[in-house]
RNA sequence: GCGCCCGUAGCUCAGAUGGAUAGAGCAUUAGCCUCCGGAGCUAAGGGUCGGGGGUUCGAAUCCCUCCGGGCGCGCCA
């Protein structure tokens, strides 16, 4: 409710000034800094005052007695130096927010344009570990906003299922375990211990194990070339690790939510020859040349910027100064960031090849993800859908790989393909680490000097971190205790079932609250936590909201059907919005919780705008606690006088609404008791 | 060396496009259950916004510089 009046505010207010001054200035509002000020102001008298040379203050009260009529505008006052600051008709606002109140999303159409989202990319040869979950509740969490904000998304996770982890993983079975491919589909099916477990340990074991002798390396080197090949019994063992290690990531990302559309594995990219066809138009259009001297002699490489042209001047360059990025190597193979423009092009149908799909995974919620195979359908038709060819792509993607995600954009520009490189975005976040005490917790050796750092970090390869599923059950467990201590009436499944939304709640609002450019040192006693701003309190406050319909309605059953109709902004019992209620000084109490809970579009926008999740997180634990302080301060139940129990039930209706709006949002549900 | 990110209360973090008295949570202290669920509420203490310059009517926010920390810059992925 309140953007589309914010829009209104600054265009009248531009229209006007180029009207009455000529000046053609970006007028910007802003939160005033207390309610009693008004709901929008702007400083744009200031900005004026300097061009028109004049006091900022008369300006203002110039603008603020010619400016007409804005609709949803009370009133504007003129504050300070020279502020304007606007007055919202409060009663119209709250009939508003009543109305659009749970159906602010977007329909989505068949031909919107598409946005393509790829996230987790987790390398499917060890379990996954809260670092990944970051990335996956991020990403997430942005495919939820994009899709309320009615954009056609596709959820993508790629699987490097053909690169030296999986390959060492291979080695371990091979070499410390001699596991035949039989005896480790054995050990998978038993899930005793857990294969993705299993995995873990043995991929720390081959890390030391080829560190003790450089040797081994020509190993290790054999085990991919066969993967790559994609023939033979390692290759077919590395197909089975890697595919049973997927199944397994899928059903940890199940517990939070998290579904894909998409998985495309790199095995395919390679299968279907995406590299050759990227190569030629490369070739083609100039964006790749092969180098004929200085240290790149023998590679293609891509001239990065003005750098470009300074090929083999003298090595002058210096050590670690690329000059071109290094697409394909002198021995002809094809370097990581190669593929990923082959891919690139693909997702945004640049590519003339396509996959081949087939069904992989049923999520709980009945949607079908699909895999690239190499024996599948084509897609598009039969009952496959049509994959890739997107306007927009979206990759999560941590802040390290900042560089390679700007060389698959630059190669894109090479080919000309500019509308198609601004629209790829790379939404960077910073890594989860440990604390050096949580390190230690977990057994881990912490030298002196980590000791000192805010944060130890996570090693899939050392075998270092914390398991998304150990953390999972850890707080399921631990919710569970506490829903033990508050009701010992629910039914087991109850229990497990209310426990299990509590951690969900606590763990994805817990990676959700950090803006992505803050490094999170994990902790615990922190992830742990059920109180103050967490999942679990903004849950709290929509079953309390849920708790005086059911209090009401045991007395009499008509309030069951009266709650609908209020939801949906529909009058009940008395036809008059009591907007003395808002307007009066006493007021300002209840229109700051209306006026919050009918910000929930204009929160998504900045979110989506900046590509920020933290924002609905932030907002949603605000909403949750000014309601409980609305709560705390008015006993809704025994308010005698008919009017204002009316009202504050229509009010505690749109916050419920619009909290459990934005716990969706951010892919947490929100229980009925707990 | 070059590039990017960060430095805000004891701790962990918010502060979009520069705006009015810099905010939360945790921790600490003191209160609140004859009353819709205490996973809650109220209050208190706690700040040279890393330091120093500059731009501006106005700077935590923009520019310069220094200090401290992190990450990139590979014929790895």
């Amino acid at each position: 409710m309140y953007q589309p009046i914010e829009k209104r505010v600054r265009e009248a207010l531009t229209e006007h000034i180029r009207a009455k001054y000529g000046e053609s200035v970006n007028v910007v509002t802003e939160r005033p800094p207390k309610i009693e000020m008004g709901e929008i102001a702007s400083p744009v008298c200031f900005e004026l005052a300097k061009r028109l040379k004049r006091a900022p203050r008369q300006i203002a009260q110039e603008i603020a007695a010619s400016l007409g009529k804005i609709e949803g505008v009370e009133r504007i006052e003129i504050a300070g130096g020279g502020y304007l600051n606007v007055f919202l008709e409060r009663g119209a606002f709250f009939r508003a927010a009543c109305e659009g109140a749970g159906r602010e999303a977007v329909a989505v159409t068949a031909n919107s344009p598409k946005a393509i989202v790829e996230h987790t990319a987790i390398n499917p040869n060890k379990a996954a570990h809260i670092g990944h979950l970051r990335n996956a509740v991020i990403g997430d969490t942005f495919v939820r906003l994009l899709r309320h904000a009615g954009r056609r998304v596709e959820v993508q996770n790629y699987i490097d299922n053909t690169g030296v982890q999986v390959a060492d993983v291979i080695l371990g079975f091979r070499e410390r375990d001699k596991l035949s491919l039989e005896q480790v589909r054995a050990l998978a099916a038993k899930q005793q211990p857990r294969f993705d477990y299993y995995c873990w340990d043995l991929y720390a074991w081959v890390t030391l194990w080829l560190a003790e002798d450089k040797a081994r390396l020509e190993l290790r080197g054999q085990v991919m070339k066969e993967i790559e090949e994609g023939r033979g019994a390692v290759a077919e063992m590395a197909e089975f690790v890697s595919t049973e290690i997927l199944r397994t990531h899928l059903r940890t990302m199940d517990r939070l939510g998290i579904d894909y559309d998409l998985l495309s594995r790199e095995s395919e990219v390679l299968a279907m020859k995406f590299w050759d066809a990227a190569f030629r138009m490369l070739k083609e259009r100039g964006a790749v040349r092969l180098a004929t001297s200085g240290k790149q002699a023998g590679c293609w490489i891509m001239p990065l910027g003005d750098a470009g042209d300074a090929e083999g001047d003298a090595g002058m360059a210096g050590e670690g100064v690329a000059e071109a990025k290094i697409i394909v190597r002198s021995n002809g193979t094809v370097t990581y960031v190669g593929k990923d423009i082959a891919y690139h092009l693909w997702k945004f149908g640049l590519l003339e090849r396509d996959f081949r799909y087939a069904k992989f995974h049923e999520h709980p919620d009945g949607h079908i993800a699909w895999a690239t195979a190499l024996e599948g359908r084509s897609g598009g038709s039969d009952g496959v859908p049509a994959f890739g060819n997107a306007q927009e792509v979206f990759n999560v993607i941590d802040s390290r790989q900042k560089y390679p995600q700007q060389v698959v954009r630059e190669g894109l520009r090479a080919l000309g393909f500019e509308e198609q490189a601004n629209h790829l975005t790379h939404i960077a976040y910073d890594v989860v680490g440990l604390t050096p005490r949580c390190a230690v917790e977990l057994g881990y050796t912490v030298t002196d000097e980590d000791a000192k750092r805010p944060y130890v970090e996570m090693s899939g390869r050392k075998g270092q971190g914390v398991k998304a599923d150990d953390l999972l059950d850890e707080m399921e467990k631990h919710a569970l205790a506490e829903v033990d201590a508050r009701h010992r009436d629910f039914s087991d499944a109850e229990r497990t079932s209310v426990a299990h939304a509590i951690a969900m709640g606590a763990l994805r609002y817990f990676l959700l609250k950090y803006t992505r450019s803050t490094i999170i040192a994990f902790d615990f006693k922190d992830a742990l936590s059920f109180e103050g701003e967490t999942g679990p309190y903004v849950q709290y406050a929509v079953v309390r909201a849920r708790s005086i319909w059911k209090k009401l309605a045991e007395a009499n059953p008509g309030w069951e059907a009266a709650k609908a109709a209020m939801a949906k902004g529909v009058e009940v019992f008395h036809t008059a919005v009591p907007e003395q209620l808002l307007t009066a000084p006493e007021g300002n109490g209840f229109w700051e919780l209306v006026l919050l809970a009918g910000s929930l579009g204009s929160q998504v926008d900045a979110s989506v705008a900046a590509q920020e999740p933290a924002f609905v997180a932030k907002y949603a634990f605000q909403l949750a606690q000014q309601f409980n302080m609305f709560y705390h301060k008015h006993h809704i139940i025994s308010e005698q006088d008919p009017v204002k129990q009316n009202f504050l039930l229509r009010l505690t209706a749109l916050v419920e609404t619009q909290l459990v709006s934005a716990l969706k949002l951010l892919g947490i549900e929100a229980p009925e008791k707990m």
